[in-house]
DNA sequence: TGAATATTTCGACATGTTTCGAAGTATAGA
DNA sequence: TCTATACTTCGAAACATGTCGAAATATTCA
């Protein structure tokens, strides 16, 4: 029944990742550069270079580097560097596998 | 269109608590502790007190005690006195509010 | 190759979290 | 009122996190 099986563990590395405001304004702004109810696709210009997202919050470049990893590593955001940027992206299965956590 | 409106703030705030494995599976367990699909109900039958929760993880009284009043704190759970236990328990609101979060 | 831009890594410090045992509080029942 | 049960509070130790600036790396373009 469960198309999303992720351990207590990952469930839990995530929202640790989730568990810092900073870091979620940051998941919040790549979940919500999309249509409303189509999520995220990951095309090119769905996409947000760390840069675009150090506008918003006020950290110094190497904190958001910092927070940027830690989302990447509890596996909520795909990184990709393209140039002189590096480019993030929130994958759409991410949120159904929260989702299916929750029974939603 | 959004039914439960919480600030990011207090998003955090529900995460940070559930960043914890054994917070995760204490929340686990009280948000399954009734029929699939229907979600918890709050009828006295589907409560669970503080040492029946206890048997699933392995901390220390004191710990148990420590990690449930964070879900508190957080909102995630509610707790209420009856006699010698203390009855806990989650609130069908709650996850719906998560789920407004996630658009789901 | 050298300069400019974008981002990451490193080291350090302050602050917060997890955990326990010991002691404290609350309740029910003999 | 005394005792047993259920749970919480407190204090302390070990460990983790958030933050910054300085230095390093990566890329483009002149």
């Amino acid at each position: 029944m469960s198309k999303y099986s992720v351990s207590l563990q990952d469930m839990a590395e995530m929202f640790k990742a989730l568990s810092n405001p900073h870091r979620l304004a940051l998941f919040k702004r790549l979940m919500s550069c999309c249509e409303p109810g189509t999520r995220c696709r990951t095309d090119q210009e769905m996409r947000c270079c760390v840069g675009d997202l150090g506008q918003d919050v006020d950290i110094a470049p190497s904190t958001l580097s910092h927070h940027l990893k830690e989302l990447n590593r509890a596996g909520l955001v795909r990184m990709q560097r393209n140039g002189k940027h590096v480019e993030c992206w929130v994958e759409p299965d991410v949120v159904n596998r929260i989702g299916d956590f929750f029974n939603l």
